[in-house]
DNA sequence: ACCCAAGGTGGGAATAAGTGGGAAATAACA
DNA sequence: TGTTATTTCCCACTTATTCCCACCTTGGGT
């Protein structure tokens, strides 16, 4: 299960590093794709066969289905993390998500998300703001 | 079943100790996360099991549970007790609860609560205002 | 009233993580 | 084919984290 908040940096070649936590279990082999909401998703290799095998179900017929299969499919990149640990991000998706030098990686169950440290501020400011729903969202899920 | 208050201090570091009272119970390794009404939540990993499980109900597709489980999974941390009790709070979730050095941590239930000292007695004396109102709503609903 | 034990707090040293830069290898272009 | 640019690999430095030890305070017992 993949948690927690951390603050990298990428450096002048497009390089970030994975917080330690999260090496072991992302493995060595990654998947980065654009995300939802101007982020990056990076997935295991793992987890990517299966997001994808979902993905290809949708039926091609739908103009709608056609340009998202196209959008993750096409912007998708395979990363390997080299020795001590560190993940190439290439041009593309760095503009998708606005990323300069500060960045966030944020542990979502079973991904990972990489923001710029402004647009993660902002959001995550929105998303506090909803707290009081939030709270009701997790009675009526029986969670607390 | 975890109860009771205890006045405990953050070091330079950002760690606290836990009750001795608790260390039995809690185990080795703990989630914390945000808590409701700015408090901070920690589980053992048993509890924490149950609840990311009926987070992950939620789909990836729509907007409100993404920021949802962004929320819940990136602000939750694996804490690993230290030798002598201790467990380490990130930045992150310091910033949500307001702790500076003075903490309460109290017993509810399943899991313990970390407040601020001051947004404790705040919130304290609230509950004590309206506790009279409280007393007459539990026995209408027949439970004193 | 004093001593002892246990819990809580603080800080220093060892270790690991994160960042940046250089050299070698590969690819691109003239 | 030589030259330049780009990528990949590796090393070194700096900062942060973890581990461990010691002190202080509190509560209980004698």
């Amino acid at each position: 299960m993949l948690i927690g908040e951390y603050n990298h940096t990428l450096d002048g070649k497009g390089r970030i590093s994975l917080p330690a936590k999260f090496r072991k279990e992302m493995g060595k082999k990654l998947v980065v794709t654009y995300g939802l909401d101007h982020c990056l998703f990076v997935f295991t290799e793992k987890e990517w066969k299966v997001i994808s095998n979902h993905l290809s179900e949708f039926s091609l017929l739908q103009s709608d289905n056609r340009s998202f299969n196209r959008f993750m499919f096409g912007g998708a990149v395979e990363a390997s993390v080299d020795s001590i640990g560190r993940i190439l991000i290439p041009d593309h998706l760095k503009g998708w998500a606005t990323l300069k030098q500060k960045a966030v990686i944020i542990g979502v169950q079973n991904r990972l998300e990489i923001w710029s440290d402004s647009s993660w501020k902002s959001y995550k400011k929105e998303v506090e703001k909803k707290a009081d729903g939030l709270a009701e969202k997790l009675g009526g899920a029986g969670v607390l």
